[in-house]
DNA sequence: TAAGTAATTTAGATAAATCTAAAAATATTT
DNA sequence: AAATATTTTTAGATTTATCTAAATTACTTA
């Protein structure tokens, strides 16, 4: 009998792990590893491991001892529960109190946690039901479903190939406050105009002014929906 | 040497203690007993001893073996720091997101502990430096300064006595329904029609309609600001 | 494939916040 | 003031989430 997930209360801790374990099982391979996830929770990998257990033994995710986690379709409604909240949290943030996008995620972060799935409709009402936070990331409705159009990362396009820059996959402020000082921002049209194959970094023109060059480093995070 | 607040950071549990010690010595007697604290945070008095212990270390209550706690300056610091972000989210639940004043009290719970002073500040700001909640309360400045007239209990008001209704002691939300229920809101003039000595029930007339009847339990909790 | 390296798990500890049951101190009552 | 009742503290456990160090398993590479 499968557990009844609604009367399920996870810790802010179980949050973060489930959370983690899905965005790495998007972003990648099957069987996230343990060493992943303690990287990404800057914890060690002997935690992760007890912290798995005990998320396995709640059905949230699948694990066989060595063979990495993976989300289960439970973990995935708690996962997403979590990311609807922050990325709502974040347009609040941004649209009602003025932050610049760069700030935001630390207080996300916290307030991703707070209990009250009332409070978390009436903030989407009150937001106008936005469809994508700061970042471009897109937000899950109630039933944790949401759409988007393939992305790839703009380190994977071709020269001359053209597409729109929808989405940042990395949180760090360094980045965000780079893509500020670049004037860098979301929703912009790009070209590919130059790889340089030794160490794929790469010339973009955006907006069709002048190109800029980036680092395989950078590229590597800025999702690209492609146009043509 | 005093130990500096600004670097120092509590724990949820941590700052509950010192918020219910703060209002406990509010309300009352000198000295905090430990089954007060132990019966408001639903925990046992074994429990709060150790608390208290360790608050003590950090100076931010006084304490003595058999005697009770006291908050201490720097506590109190941190207990209005604590007040002033519940009732903002308070102002911001019932202003911004339509909730009833009786619903906001638990999540404004978890939304106190949110750590980030420029998030309050900023929250303040959006909801234009509201002086008082939705209860009446008033909310303490950056400096935990803030103004409030003398008032008195309900209950201790005598026959023909007139006041403006302008504080509810008391979060639970049977109390503010009951209040709802009967049409009794924030902001009433009244006036004592009449005051039972035996049981301490009072009749009252608000806003010069016809007079209801409150038992002790309630008009101890109605918070009136004397005018006449 | 055997050896060496890297990843993962186990075992045993620690710190925070709580609990129960028993002991000690304080208050109250006759 | 002595007896009784209440409050508070101590002692010893428990749970959650961590950690380090050692053992085990899996992966790589020569």
């Amino acid at each position: 009998m499968p557990k009844i997930l609604i009367d399920m209360n996870f810790s802010f801790a179980e949050e973060n792990y489930i959370k983690t374990i899905y965005h790495l099982s998007q972003a990648g391979e099957v069987g996230v590893s343990t060493n992943a996830i303690a990287d990404q929770l800057h914890t060690k990998p002997a935690s992760v491991t007890d912290m798995i257990r005990k998320l396995a033994n709640k059905e949230v995710v699948d694990y066989q001892k060595y063979q990495g986690v993976n989300i289960s379709e439970q973990g995935k409604k708690v996962a997403l529960e979590v990311i609807r909240k922050h990325r709502l949290w974040e347009v609040f943030l941004v649209e009602k109190l003025k932050f610049n996008w760069d700030e935001v995620h630390e207080i996300a972060e916290q307030l991703e946690h707070i209990r009250s799935s009332i409070l978390t409709e009436r903030l989407d009402e009150f937001l106008g039901y936005p469809k994508a936070d700061p970042h471009g990331d897109p937000i899950p409705d109630k039933e944790g479903k949401f759409e988007t159009g393939p992305t790839v990362a703009l380190s994977e396009m071709s020269v001359d190939d053209i597409g729109l820059f929808v989405m940042v996959a990395n949180d760090d402020p360094h980045l965000l406050q780079y893509l500020d000082k670049m004037k860098i921002k979301l929703g912009m049209k790009l070209k590919v105009i130059d790889k340089v194959v030794f160490d794929g970094s790469m010339q973009i023109s955006f907006s069709n002014e002048t190109p800029v060059f980036l680092s395989h480093q950078i590229t590597q995070h800025l999702m690209i929906r492609k146009v043509a």
